[in-house]
DNA sequence: AACGCGCCCTGTCCGC
DNA sequence: TGCGGACAGGGCGCGT
């Protein structure tokens, strides 16, 4: 579900909703989401702790809470809400974090992919650097790029989504980069030219930031940590558009299967 | 090593 | 109307 736009947004919102707010109280509602170590454990190592700030990495939500981190990922249909007591009930609730203040920073997924992990922030640390560069950051040139990508055989929609080399880039984001880009997400990641490889760094950035802007992509399950829908599904070049008129040449969108996930596209204009 | 595949899980939608 | 199968935005572990 959620890529790089969105765990931005809900970052941004925790940060201006829960950072200063105290944890009085964890319950762990669904086991098999807490990861590293028993869900009692889990709710200890949360308990008591004051929330001194959110942010992200890769598709990771980071709580720093002084020697620990809280790590939230949120996996295909995760969802990190605040709501006051009487909604935190839903079902599929996972994990209450109960807040001081009466509120309650609600973990809920359907599906039960995401993962929540309470680590030292020296064990963060090392994971973090285990991570790939972050696209919207200066460290990713366009040069470091198409070094990376000279790498790998895999086709360059693929290989963009690979958490190892580049990190918050997920299906629907790499379908619509490498449409800005105008490039067949088919060809091998080590035929890009640096021009190309240029331009996709471009439309990978710029894909990403507008996707911000518009707090993210709600299709059916993402909401922001007030439950709000993001606005941009609309602004979608390509995807879940099979057979409608890419909006640049005006030839009909593609779909086709590239390692079991959609990939949609232009033959016209990505070559 | 890099890569491709199956799997984790539930809900929804589509075709028959 | 009902049912079975395909599919859904992520990430891990396995075998090759």
């Amino acid at each position: 579900m959620p890529e790089l736009p969105e765990v931005e947004t809900i970052v941004r919102d925790l940060g201006r909703l829960v950072r200063g707010a105290t944890i009085s109280r964890v319950e762990v509602l669904k086991p098999d989401l807490i990861e590293g170590g028993s869900p009692a454990k889990f709710a200890r190592g949360l308990e008591g702790k004051r929330i001194a700030g959110v942010s992200r990495r890769a598709k990771n939500i980071v709580f720093d809470l002084g020697a620990d981190r809280l790590i939230v990922n949120l996996g295909m249909t995760g969802r990190l809400l605040v709501v006051p007591a009487v909604d935190a009930d839903p079902p599929h609730a996972g994990v209450r974090i109960a807040l001081s203040d009466g509120r309650i920073l609600l973990y809920h997924d359907v599906r039960r992919f995401g993962r929540l992990e309470v680590s030292s922030a020296e064990e963060w640390a090392r994971r973090d650097e285990a991570l790939g560069y972050e696209p919207l950051g200066d460290d990713l040139t366009a040069e470091t790029l198409h070094e990376l990508a000279g790498r790998s055989r895999v086709a360059v929609k693929t290989w963009m989504m690979d958490q190892k080399r580049i990190v918050g880039i997920g299906n629907i984001y790499a379908s619509e980069a490498c449409h800005r880009a105008e490039i067949d997400p088919r060809r091998p990641a080590s035929s890009l030219t640096l021009d190309e490889a240029a331009s996709l760094h471009a439309a990978i950035r710029a894909t990403l930031t507008e996707a911000i802007e518009f707090r993210g992509t709600t299709l059916l399950d993402y909401r922001d940590a007030s439950g709000g829908e993001g606005g941009f599904a609309a602004r979608l070049r390509v995807y879940d558009r099979e057979g409608e008129p890419c909006p640049r040449c005006g030839s009909t969108i593609e779909r086709i299967v590239q390692g079991g996930r959609a990939t949609f596209f232009c033959q016209q204009c990505q070559e």
